[in-house]
DNA sequence: CTGAAAGCGCTTACAG
DNA sequence: CTGAAAGCGCTTACAG
């Protein structure tokens, strides 16, 4: 480490000529004429050094920055949402960016500080996700070309990709209706969040394609997790024969997995007895489930592409109107847990 | 954004001193005296025209950085090993530092050009950081003084923090001895990396304290996956009433979830006929299961706090000799999976 | 106490 | 075709 890296001045020396050609020459600049035989000194000088330039003094000069900030709220703490780190990362190091990753915890304070430290940096192209798919209020100082991922900001007007959470309730219903179900309920987030909202919506789609009647009775709340799973499914599973639903999609796979267990505990089985869809295809649920579960993918990788690609997007891409979120579907995944209702 | 950001100069003729003085009392440095009356007159102009120095130009200018490139295998892939990331993150934030966060997916050519691009950032300090707990071979171009998170590098001779896995196993095996169990089954993982042989030792440790053989037929490899876990598990639940295990350490909590079904499918009830134990604390799914799982947890967020800590810690607190790698201690996690042996 | 000047390592008009 | 010079926005000896 002490010896200090070599500088393009170094290079120049080396090679007999400027600084100027150096840096025209390695930045193969399409203007400038350079004969082949100059070109080559440059390069074997810069190869024979080791040399390699200051990201940081061209960016200060240029000022540009290679570099996007993405903030989120605490999406790093949900093992869950990784995937959209991880394709945002890879979407950007393609595209020559590195990627500056910081979570705020969720507190307004942080992320302003946050938004403040990557501007002195230079940084000037965000991405703000949320590890939820919310609507958020407009964090404070972030440019207006900012990317929302897994969120959308109140007011509109800024890009946004968000899953598609209508269209995938409606098809994790459809799969129900085409096996026979008819009394089907939809056990749902307590909290609900915005794609509570909309799934909710995608449930009546589809029965309202069908033309079933939905009963607000096989419309449950629970916390969405295994115990609010087990006891919510356990209560509809102690319903009177008749009135028994006999198809249930759960808000996720964490709730699937406890009407599994609910299912179990009455001598139920998946799926002869009790069709069970998930969301989310959790990793490490999901398909791990026995049986496996039939569920709706979040498109975690699709969406935090497309947010890098959107940020980083051909010139003049977006042309500040008000942009409608992008709705990124989310594929049924089809796996063991439907079947046709008993009887 | 057309608007350009105000310079220190700016803040100089508005406070009606040289660019100097304003750098002067900005950073407060000790040395300088400057009358209040002078400072205040800065400090109200920068404030004015909300003015915020250039970490690019001050980083070119003093050539540090305050930043932090952490590079993994694949450490995003996995939901499972985020909170590394998370505790790094915060950590570096603490102390002032952002973080570069860039996964290469293990190809040792991306590893290569990953670090090119971080030190051409003028980034001059590492994390590397795996997934798994493993023995790495040095990765080209990392200084010397990186510290190795999760990971330890084939020779040593750099500071490293890995989980201690022999205790943690050792934990583990004592709790089912301490329940009076003698007949412990280990299921490991047939891929057989770092953390199997460690732990293979603690529950070796662990049986030798209790004066009781192993049984080398209780020691058996597969898949560590829930299928892998139903399918040994299963195995061992057939063996003849007198030998079959009645205690069962699990590498992870998935084998386990798999261990839980074989044993359900045979009728057999956790923990009154079977005591098992698992390894990790996975979110959303060892408190998840029924019964709730009792296991060891990976210490992912001390890990990832304290290779930030270490790298940034005081001044020559590393003195470049071979640190042997500090070993974060695996909490068991007591639930309710593991009781006294039946009969 | 405070400022002019040099310089961090680049890029880019502008001359020649 | 190629170089001298200015400048990106800071910090830091060095004078005074």
């Amino acid at each position: 480490m002490p010896v200090r890296r070599p500088r393009i001045k170094d290079v120049a020396e080396r090679a007999g000529v400027s600084p100027t050609t150096v840096s025209l020459v390695l930045n193969s600049r399409p203007g400038a004429r350079i004969p082949d035989d100059t070109r080559d000194r440059v390069h074997r000088a810069a190869a024979e050094i080791g040399y390699t330039p200051n990201t940081l003094a061209r960016n200060l000069r240029t000022r540009g920055s290679q570099t996007i900030g993405f903030v989120s709220d605490e999406i790093t703490t949900t093992p869950f949402a990784v995937r959209m780190v991880e394709a945002a990362q890879e979407a950007a190091w393609a595209r020559g960016y590195l990627l500056f990753l910081v979570n705020t915890g969720g507190s307004a304070e942080t992320e302003r500080a946050t938004v403040e430290a990557l501007l002195q940096q230079q940084v000037d192209r965000f991405v703000y996700a949320c590890m939820w798919h919310r609507v958020v209020p407009l964090p404070v100082g972030l440019p207006t070309d900012t990317v929302f991922l897994n969120a959308r900001p109140v007011g509109g007007g800024h890009r946004a990709v968000v899953p598609d959470d209508r269209a995938g309730a409606r098809a994790a219903i459809r799969e129900l209706l085409a096996h026979g179900h008819r009394r089907i309920a939809f056990i749902d987030d307590e909290l609900a969040p915005e794609a509570s909202g909309l799934r909710l919506l995608g449930y009546h789609d589809a029965l309202a394609e069908h033309g079933v009647a939905p009963d607000p009775a096989l419309h449950v709340r629970t916390s969405a997790s295994t115990r609010g799973g087990a006891a919510a499914g356990g209560a509809l599973f102690d319903r009177p024969a008749a009135e028994r639903p006999t198809g249930f999609f759960c808000f996720n796979d964490r709730v699937a997995m406890g009407a599994y267990r609910a299912a179990r505990h009455r001598g139920l089985r998946v799926p002869e007895d009790v069709s069970i869809v998930g969301y989310d295809d959790q990793e490490f649920i999901a398909a791990e489930l026995d049986p496996p579960l039939t569920t709706v993918a979040l498109p975690h990788r699709e969406m935090g592409r497309w947010a890098i690609e959107a940020l980083l997007g051909p010139e003049g891409s977006h042309d500040g109107r008000t942009d409608e979120p992008v709705l990124m579907p989310c594929p049924l995944i089809r796996r063991e847990s439907v079947g046709p209702p008993p009887g």
